[in-house]
DNA sequence: GACTCTATCTCGGTA
DNA sequence: TACCGAGGTAGAGTC
């Protein structure tokens, strides 16, 4: 990784056209080739960057790099302040717990914690336009298609909509219950259910993960 | 900015629960004491990081950074190889051209460009859920709601239904069209377009730009 | 503060 | 490769 501190001015055009007037900054570039310019403010994004795999440049008092997608990155470098390359090596990479995909395998294989009674039928559950996240059965056998998300949000009704319309299309399923299960839902997502006349549940994700599903049917 | 390239090893609890095992990275902490974590690939997101506001505790062997939202992270550093800080100032900032608020205002000079004898009714029309983008009246004075989108998804299906819905709840515009118009619009939007009845165009950018709004009337 | 929507979204999966 | 969906989305604007 190379790390560039110089006062530069910085053009891009490629998906729009974006200008940074000459001011000290940070030019990051990586093992990969590409290239990320960082004020000293806002951690996420930086000002400009450009994705590898690209082609760079080094030209007298300017950098020019361009990608394959006909993306161009022009940093003029009107005074350099520092200019360091480590060796840092590949990255053993993040793992993460906690997102969607965990909280539909703990569902899944708990899905009494949605429901009394509900029993799994199957997990991406294939339709024209795109799997269900769960179809179960209630205890009064009636299809339940049911939206995971982390957080409820209006657009997981919208989808959650589109499921019920396809579904309904296959007569052999029945009326089709149409159900959100999030952590936390949105007012304004319970709004929408309740007017299309889906049900919802809030989970307690550490709650659901403390629960031993072979215990499950004692209670 | 400090500049802190070092092995270390990173935990994050908040949001999700995420661990990044031994290894070297760089370690950025900006001016407003946000703080970033980045491996020698990939330019635009860090592995973990930490936005401002937030409290940094330098201990011995560790930083511990807590935001009062309840997150925190925290970094054991099992090596420093280079620690170094340069003053940046502010940054004047960024200026774009190209996004969605200048094809919307592009369109609302031409609206001809979106259909033959379309006329512009307002920008940002008001309504009980926000504003549409455009609204217009077609060659036969029907009200048309428009949404722009530079890449047309299926979102935008969503957002224009929204504001139809709504639209038709006043009975002194008729019935109104639904209209997307976006720079590519994906062919699942396109199907739900359909079956929704709206209509769509796909609109060049450069092109637009090119049209003298006050000649358009000469053809 | 809460809500809404854009984004050079990025990133990962999959067909 | 393109399409599709999730994100600790972030960030900007509005109310």
């Amino acid at each position: 990784m190379r790390l560039v501190v110089a006062r530069c001015s910085v053009d891009y055009t490629g998906r729009l056209a974006a200008h940074l007037p000459a001011a000290d900054r940070l030019i990051m570039v990586k093992a990969d080739g590409c290239v990320a310019i960082h004020a000293d403010g806002g951690a996420y994004k930086p000002l400009n960057w450009m994705n590898a795999p690209n082609r760079l440049a080094e030209l007298d008092g300017w950098w020019e790099i361009t990608n394959p997608k006909g993306e161009k990155l022009v940093i003029t470098l009107h005074e350099v302040h520092s200019d360091n390359t480590h060796e840092l090596g590949d990255d053993p990479g993040l793992t993460k717990d906690g997102v969607e995909a965990h909280l539909q395998q703990l569902l899944a294989a708990s899905p009494g914690a949605i429901e009394d009674g509900m029993v799994l039928v199957r997990r991406e559950y294939p339709t024209g336009i795109g799997p269900v996240d769960l179809v179960c059965r209630d205890v009064q056998g009636r299809v339940v298609a049911i939206e995971v998300k982390r957080r409820g949000e209006i657009d997981g009704i919208e989808q959650l909509s589109r499921y019920i319309e396809c579904l309904n299309l296959d007569s052999s399923l029945g009326q089709v219950r149409g159900m959100l299960v999030a952590q936390v839902i949105k007012p304004q997502a319970k709004a929408l259910a309740r007017s299309r006349g889906f049900h919802w549940v809030e989970i307690d994700y550490d709650a659901l993960r403390g629960i031993d599903p072979g215990d499950l049917r004692l209670f």
